[in-house]
DNA sequence: GATGAATGAGCCTTCATTCAT
DNA sequence: AATGAATGAAGGCTCATTCAT
């Protein structure tokens, strides 16, 4: 491949960006089904058919913009595996690094929450990989808990990254629904790591 | 109010119910964005325009659906509040009635599921008053559980019945989404329920 | 079948035709895919909307177009075969009509002119049974002319009515480009007629 | 005209064929409305500006390609009229002449059939004299056999110019829209001048 | 109250054409 | 001259809503 193709390529993908990024914002505003792909096109100050010189049609916009940005999210995710902390503090860690993503981008967060859950159910054939990959990262550090006998075993894995998922998630979409002032993000992250790291209740001896 | 307006009342309430309970079942199939006005009166064996005598508009069936719905839910986990149980099994409670309704009824859990979600943001002016009520059911076991020195103190309720809610909420969503056959829920009920009280790490010393 | 319902249709019938009538119109002015659907509907004195009640698409109106028209047109040609005329009368009779035919309804000369063509090619699956019929119907005297003798036999009807078909058509298509004031078209059904039965070439005694 | 701008427009000229050869295929196999400028682009193997160096319009595609090619055909039949034969024997040199140039270039023939017909009502303002040239070459020919009296010299030249072309067309298009293996054109050819020529009736003394 | 035919605003998408490179 | 990315006007079609019956 040439110097000249490279370009190009660059010069498309910085293109279908520009127009990803603008999906980002018109569809947390106003969400997947009231947002016009003319907003987008304007928003991202193309004309309407050029969107489609990127995109095959409108529910394309949303799966690319998943595939994307969740390829992103992914990598820095990825990077706490690789630590050399307890699971506890992966834990933590994965938690911390959640909700500092939704802080960073609360767009982004905001069109995750609600039409990531569409996606599931009515982008048809859209089998949602990425999303999986996220979950397993959690299952996995949950998996090395249990190994090392730091976090009970008798809790399904599957059970338990949902729980934690689905956690942080009612969190993260009460904070962006919140008007301002919004509560603390972080703060929350701590509760929450600590309430799933050692429960409601205090005392051991009454565990399972 | 005479015997002849009550009959009224409660024939046109039967009616209304008719339309809302067909527009549960299509809402769930399709979801809401994509399923027509003409589906649901077609599947309540309605005109289309008999919807309008009882709904100002397709919106409106979304709401008032979740307005019936909730306040029939709502009745049946406040009678959880009244029991002389723990906090802590009253919480245990909760969640198994949680998933007990989503298995007799999994259409409307369906729909609360994705649409709920899309309700507090693009349902114009719908402030919804019932999902605060039932999220307020667990902060007033969590403050019975806290007061009762069962519970922490040092967690906030407001973050934690949104984790717990969370928590529940998503093993709900990827039951609901399993092909069959379906993982059981109950069993995952006793799991959440466990983590949630005693936490992932069985060892006291090293608790918050 | 109740005398509601049948009222019901009859309406039904009523405004189809009223639109296919507005699509003959149009389509003959503009030409089918220069016509829009709301051209169609602004002529027929309905919203854009209502075409859609009766028909598919853009194309179904031009199918059901051919469908209702040629039905009419076949009952009056197939009256041709039940006279006792003689096989030559009866090509006489059949170009007379057809051309009396298109002096009636010019408008819808010109759209099966022109569109007639395409729709073999290019309406998918469209397969025109009933044109098939109409050319049947020239087939159909041929054979009864050359069984009785009077026609000769070493000719294909199959290539005749195609070629019989075809004149007529040709001098129908330039009558109706003609601007006004446009040639008689009577007077070139006989002449059309007698060099189809005694040829260009006026083999001895008694010619024309 | 000096060497150089001779070989510019002579290179000029071999583009602008390019476009049209291509232009004819996509035409045949989608017919004009259907085939996108950039089909014609892409089988020509040029970008689709390059089209708007060569033509005007999406028009001025069809209408240069009438122009090109009708003037290469009419050379063709013009060397009919320049030879000794009888008047029969050029109209049956012509139907010969014409089958044979369908069979040889049978998208051209597809697009004069079809698209032909659309070009006199829908391209605005396009005059097609090459059409009315090719007429008068028929027109020629029977003028010729009813002043030597081989013709009858009763029916009019306009009249059956456009009989003769229209039964050579009808055959013409159904040869091309048959499926193969397709019918022989040459015999229908034979048969379709002898019809023209004699008639259907055989014997002299019954007609009329 | 009930109906369902009719409405028409609205939107996704296409594609002929342009123009900076 | 050639390119092809970008444009944006245009139109087919949908569907929430209305209203005459």
């Amino acid at each position: 491949m040439n110097i000249h193709s490279l370009l190009k390529m660059a010069k498309r993908n910085h293109k279908k960006e520009l127009i990803i990024n603008a999906a980002i914002q018109v569809f947390a505003e106003k969400g997947f089904y009231n947002a016009k792909v003319a907003d987008v096109a304007r928003r991202a100050g193309v004309a309407d058919g050029t969107i489609y010189l990127y995109f095959k049609n409108k529910d394309d916009i949303l799966i690319s913009l998943f595939e994307v940005k969740m390829e992103e999210i992914l990598e820095r995710f990825k990077s706490i595996l690789e630590t050399e902390e307890s699971a506890a503090d992966k834990i933590r860690h994965f938690i911390q690094l959640q909700f500092r993503l939704i802080e960073e981008d609360q767009n982004l967060a905001e069109v995750f929450q609600v039409e990531l859950r569409q996606s599931s159910k009515f982008l048809k054939d859209y089998h949602n990989q990425k999303f999986i990959d996220y979950l397993n990262i959690i299952g996995t550090i949950l998996n090395q808990g249990q190994k090392s006998g730091v976090f009970h075993s008798d809790f399904r894995i599957n059970t338990l990254k949902l729980a934690i998922f689905g956690a942080m998630d009612e969190i993260a979409r009460q904070w962006i629904l919140h008007e301002e002032p919004k509560f603390n993000l972080q703060e929350s992250a701590v509760e929450v790591a600590e309430m799933i790291l050692n429960g409601l209740v205090p005392t051991r001896e009454n565990s399972l």
